[in-house]
DNA sequence: CGTTGAGTTCAACAGATGATGAGTTTCGTG
DNA sequence: CACGAAACTCATCATCTGTTGAACTCAACG
């Protein structure tokens, strides 16, 4: 069984050039307007080889967004410190993962999940399975809470990571992070472990 | 002079199906992905009507957003109340115009900006110098502090239309506006009005 | 009536896009 | 070496896009 002759498929580094490319792409025009064309332009690659690798351009998304922090790694360090200063943590970890590579993906995906209904339902998903669930998880609070403390949450982070990177409105925009992290995270703090409506 | 012969304009009111239709397809789908074509047909009219109405699709998304509400006459009666509770009145006008038709508009825009640089551009003239200029003009503020407040209130308001009417996550995308009033208007109180950092 | 001009439609162009399938090159293995 | 499979390219299709210009309809005016 398993024949294996011909050329072998490790090859070299023109797959992580054109996920590099699409990335660059879904971040900058988002979904939609990026185009195969270009991506595979930028690759320095014919178009066809895209699909050849991924088929398809649902799929070469997705293959883009396979990277991103591990929120398995990512959230545990945020909660090491305990309840005090969780709001300033998490508001200071989450301004950093946007200037990494990772936080290219991060824009792409938001940008995308804008005009995209399957995308947004990705991001959808990832807020709820990957950050919040995991975050609330392991925070002292009443579990009927959680779904709104946790939406509350997600709504000032996306809030500060649309105007900072992709509206662009300043001063927020170019702002030091620190300034931001007193500021905002205050607000965090409370959502998570303040008092609530009823 | 002006010799007015012929068929007089006081045309039926296709004119504004078609606009409705614009502002519709606009919140939906986003500026790039809404088409001409889609717009004419749910108006029950040929795409080429469009056009000779409104020139090209980037006039015809300006005259579509072309009755928000106006900030002149909003922003007033948030500020009459005083300092005090400013916070929750902001949130509760805020949620308010978002369910009235000036918020289809709302939703147009904010879905275009994030794939078009010039809607954009749009959607950042006008928070900036129709909603947060006429609020802090009449606030008791620093005014060397003014715009990091300002922006730091729109990163939370942004944020909160973005999750409720976009990616509509839950619970936030269903919730009762006196709880979210009740939530988020201390965060809004605090950007206008508390300490900041220096 | 008959001319005028706005309201409206038809047909078509030029460009871009995602996708396909056949073909060519390149290289590891037997 | 020779063969097979993967890496890669070319040409092309079908579709959709915004936009244009010529045509037709028809109510109002002289």
């Amino acid at each position: 069984m398993a024949r294996r002759t011909g050329r072998r498929p490790g090859n070299p580094d023109t797959r992580e050039a054109i996920l590099d490319a699409a990335r660059a792409a879904f971040a900058e025009r988002g979904f939609d307007a990026a185009s195969i064309r270009a991506i595979a332009g930028t690759a320095g690659v014919d178009p066809a080889l895209v699909h050849h690798y991924f088929g398809s351009k649902d799929q070469l998304f997705l293959a883009a967004m396979n990277f991103p922090v591990d929120p398995g790694e990512v959230v545990p360090k945020v909660l090491a410190g305990g309840q005090d200063g969780i709001g300033e943590r998490l508001v200071r970890t989450f301004l950093g993962i946007w200037d990494s590579p990772a936080g290219t993906a991060g824009i792409a995906l938001m940008r995308s999940a804008v005009s995209n209904e399957w995308t947004a339902r990705l991001l959808r998903e990832f807020i709820t399975t990957q950050v919040l669930r995991r975050v609330l998880d392991q925070l002292d609070v009443d579990l009927a809470e959680l779904p709104l403390r946790g939406s509350l949450v997600a709504t000032q982070l996306i809030g500060l990571a649309m105007m900072r990177h992709v509206i662009r409105l300043e001063p927020v925009a170019s702002a030091d992070p620190e300034t931001l992290v007193v500021a905002i995270g205050p607000t965090v703090q409370r959502y998570l472990t303040g008092p609530l409506p009823t």
